[in-house]
DNA sequence: GCACGCATGTAATTGGTTACATGATTGC
DNA sequence: GCAATCATGTAACCAATTACATGCGTGC
């Protein structure tokens, strides 16, 4: 349930609008905890009905301002120091490198070597963003910093391993391919290899079908 | 939509039913892609309407054994290959590192030391499994082998940065209170600091949008 | 007066989690 | 006979995404 303290995160740092917080949503957390103005709306009606938010200021357009109460600043306290964070899942790139096998090792590595300009493509913009920053000396910067160096530093892991991986791949194909021309002195049957899945043997049939 | 395919990766490794593939899930995928009991249920009577698996084999108790199609074997290698991997996002614990300002710095730190804790485990974990496992030559392997080194270099990377942002907060921590020391020769006011927002002032109430 | 930006919301759908319900087989 | 494991499924709920609907205010 962590939309609701994002949201309340924010709220405490200035008083804004939903308006005003998607603007911050897309600006700052996008990579972190991404929403949609649906979400927004929705999550501060449900912060009001709660106590957390309140209306502080009605404005042109039915612009209607918010402010955490003192009750929010409790829970997003409690939440921050008291609740285990649940850590990163789900990350589709590396859901593929499990299956990679099912693809050759030329376009297993292309993929990995793509991943690669990913992270290399992030890292550029997380030193942008540090640049054009002023970190100025104030508490408030000492966190974005941090937060950022994260970026930097993840998406600078991220490219080695990618990079490293496409090597990996390099070698066992090397290994493979004099495995086979070995194996070619006993029984040389048809030379070339075709595309496909290259771990053939343990479960019988395959893509046959019934 | 990636459930889908970790089933039919998971399928195209060898027929399973889904009580395999749940035991799967959690034996290889928890970290990647966790997946529920209902989910897997649901997603095998999907892709079977969608021709992507079917039904091979029937067992003891109910059981039925699921083998991918062809169709689904193109359907799998065409989102390896084809669909751009979106990467990671939400990211629980980072997401509190921007809000950290509104806790004390001691608080702050215990909570980055706690991270550094649980990198550290997970980096643990990692090598484990890494001695643990068969590293044999098959190309099978090469890929479940990158996957490991992905979570080793994170786990050890996320860890190093925790404690080198626990470090940043004790040297602004330093910074702030000899600011401090260096104001009260002026205008010594209310010495204690509470708890609570330290970063008040600077932005005023609008912050520019895109 | 018209385009653009501000501003709020609802509805429909999908994806994911938790909990419940049921029953067959195996090994002791 | 009983417990553990195998095995399948449904229902209710929550979180997130996409699309739609509406209207005011400002500046040109």
């Amino acid at each position: 349930m962590s939309l609701r303290h994002a949201v309340l995160g924010l709220l405490s740092e200035a008083p804004a609008s939903g308006y005003d917080l998607m603007k911050l949503f897309n600006a700052t957390l996008s990579m972190v905890w991404p929403a949609t103005q649906s979400q927004v709306y929705g999550e501060l009606g449900k912060l009001t009905t709660a106590g957390m938010v309140e209306v502080t200021a009605h404005g042109p357009r039915g612009r209607k301002e918010y402010a955490i109460t003192d009750e929010g600043l409790t829970e997003l306290r409690h939440w921050l120091t008291k609740v285990e964070p649940s850590g990163p899942q789900r990350d589709d790139g590396l859901l593929r490198v499990f299956f990679l096998g099912i693809v050759t090792p030329l376009e297993a590595q292309t993929f990995l070597l793509h991943q690669a300009e990913l992270a290399a493509r992030t890292r550029a913009m997380c030193e942008q963003v540090d640049e054009n920053a002023q970190w100025d000396d104030e508490m408030i910067s000492v966190y974005g910093r941090i937060a950022l160096e994260y970026g930097l530093r993840m998406s600078a892991a991220q490219e080695e391993w990618a990079r490293w991986a496409a090597e990996q791949v390099t070698t066992a194909k090397a290994r493979r391919a004099s495995e086979l021309a070995h194996a070619q002195h006993e029984g040389p049957g048809q030379g070339h290899e075709t595309q496909g899945k290259d771990a053939e043997g343990p479960q019988g049939d395959e893509t046959g079908g019934t």
